[in-house]
DNA sequence: TTGATTCATTCAAATATTTCAATAAAGTTA
DNA sequence: TAACTTTATTGAAATATTTGAATGAATCAA
């Protein structure tokens, strides 16, 4: 279904949300919200606003510890897909 | 660079560029405007707009025929990115 | 229960994208 | 040249996205 493909491409079209898929990348561990405010320059409400997208286009999961949220990419959906998302954010 | 990521992701967020993107990986030629406008309902401005974005996201070349322009796919671009597109595209 | 921490939601303003009517541009044909 | 065909550009309205202040919700510690 074409909803689907286009939610992950718009999800990953916005400046923000590939430095947060770029950073789970490249650390290959969770992100904290917290954890990425204290190397970004963006409000809260707003980095919420942008997990969520990337949330609801399934390329991050979510684990819940307390009061924080670790958000970390799910790499077999975009595997499935035939995406590459290391070699996409990395190497250009 | 990202911009030219977030370029690609854009061109591929919007419903009428999926399927010119879909329509030329499942017959696996060229397409001109005038062959698009009489199978979808939109204006030829407004695809004209959606093939410029598309071949400014590098996704799309064109040949000049005349007054014809032939759009298609190209593949290298796409496969360099680990892109599979028909897969994307046609699989979800 | 009170205060602190972390993340989500609401809402309104700023910004960006999409759309098409009108028009231009470029090649083709008679 | 004039008429025709195909695509591009301009400009303005409609729609969608992004942003952060204010506020809410959930958890934890004392």
């Amino acid at each position: 279904m074409n909803k689907v493909v286009i939610k992950l491409f718009k999800a990953l079209s916005h400046e923000t949300r590939v430095e947060i898929v770029k950073y789970l990348f490249s650390n290959r561990k969770e992100l904290s919200c917290q954890e990425f405010l204290d190397k970004f320059t963006l409000s809260q409400p707003t980095l919420s606003h942008h997990f969520n997208k990337l949330i609801d286009a399934n390329i991050l999961k979510v684990r819940k510890e307390g009061t924080s949220h670790f958000y970390s990419i799910d790499r077999n959906y975009l595997k499935n897909l035939g995406i590459d998302i290391g070699k996409i954010v990395n190497e250009t």
